[in-house]
DNA sequence: CGCAGGTTTGATGTGTATCAAACAATGTGG
DNA sequence: CCACATTGTTTGATACACATCAAACCTGCG
């Protein structure tokens, strides 16, 4: 399936952005949209086969997997997000759907050439790159966090400011893109310790559950306070 | 004090040895040496006046305060590395000194005009920042580590393979750029663990310490093996 | 309906935080 | 040059939060 980056949702966020319309449709014919279930992985650890790709919709995750097969999540990446290692002969980390998902993939080659015709795309990429540095930093934060629960709260926050597309605000009612065993993962928790904050939490009357994956926050801002204050 | 490009340690390694000799000359001009005693800090959270800088010798830390005043570490700098945001209007993170250190500094403004000269500065940087990304993803798995004396284990490797400057190979010797209390803000542990956990290690063969701050490993590879298999 | 994967709840143990104090290393002023 | 303060480190005793082990409970789906 070849692109049509008029209808595209993230044409205005995505690194492409960056480009006229005339040399975006020069890249377009290089790519590739593809679709993802829930549960597949994009690239895995070890892959040299090497592209990378913008996600259009959905949620991904990046992970590795340790020896004894626990699996830490380092990040998450939402749409408009670019993931792939452009410098790296092989992958470091898997890349795997949180939920079904759209992304616009090119190959290593084409996007080099394109990063040599086009200035203005290394400049979009560097942004995206420092973003996604500064999205680590936070979630480095995140977990540095003194209790479950504010982890927890943290993340829930996190999570609700990505759903609703205007950031700065967060969304009253979410779907969670996350298992509990991914939120553990990424919490450095174990899942029943997970499972027992949210308990806590809506205890404490700060949100409520809608089914496993259903998430409504009656007041974002004391989830936040809950959370303890940003770390940045 | 302005710059000689000539004799400096990194020109090899830093964003600027994607420049020609002239181009970089050109760069120089605009940039300033400056050098921080160890505890000084180059960025405060909150700044606006952007400026960035390449570590030329020493080492640095990014980190953020809690409003509790618990300091978390979020990464470490190392020579020839570049620090700062390009793209932001106020600094997220503190940037401070972790030894005698030297950079070479250059007002935000100066950079972005280079980076819009010169596209091959752009990828360099870009570069830099997908390293900088990675060593972040590799600095919140080894935070995840299960026990203590795991993380400790791991960071104490990377820090002998920083100190060494072949890379792959770890120092058998080296001295520690962190206090206790940044060993804790770095790992998310207090300083009691972390000196407890030293003792640990010490006990089990798998170093010795030199003074507070020296330590020597007998047999790095031993170190490694007792961090857990890196993931990734 | 019935199965499988995921989630919640419970009982118990352990690793690390916390509180507290002794100890080294470093620098300062008399 | 030596008391002395200061900062950083080590060691000890105790408490608690989370991990672990175990079982019941939902939820979605063939």
């Amino acid at each position: 399936m070849s692109l049509d980056c008029a209808h595209c949702p993230v044409r205005e966020r995505a690194a492409c952005a960056a480009l006229s319309d005339p040399e975006r449709a020069v890249l377009a014919k290089a790519g590739r949209t593809r679709t993802l279930k829930r549960g597949e992985t994009l690239f895995a650890a070890g892959d040299d086969n090497q592209a990378c790709a913008t996600l259009i919709e959905g949620a991904l995750k990046v992970a590795a997997t340790d020896e004894d097969g626990t699996e830490h999540i380092l990040a998450l990446v939402h749409p408009a997000g670019f993931v792939g290692e452009l410098f790296s002969p092989f992958a470091h980390h898997d890349v795997v759907a949180l939920t079904d998902s759209r992304l616009c993939v090119f190959a290593r080659a084409e996007i080099e050439e394109a990063l040599a015709r086009h200035p203005a795309l290394a400049q979009a990429l560097l942004r995206r790159s420092q973003d996604d540095l500064h999205e680590s930093r936070k979630l480095m934060a995140l977990t540095a966090r003194r209790g479950a629960s504010e982890k927890l709260a943290a993340l829930l926050y996190e999570l609700a400011q990505a759903a609703s597309h205007s950031p700065c605000h967060a969304a009253q009612s979410f779907e969670l893109p996350l298992t509990r065993g991914e939120i553990a993962a990424l919490l450095g928790l174990t899942i029943e310790t997970v499972s027992r904050s949210l308990t806590l939490l809506e205890d404490e009357g700060l949100l409520r559950r809608n089914g496993a994956r259903g998430i409504d926050l009656p007041d974002p801002a004391r989830l936040e306070a809950r959370a303890g204050a940003p770390a940045y």
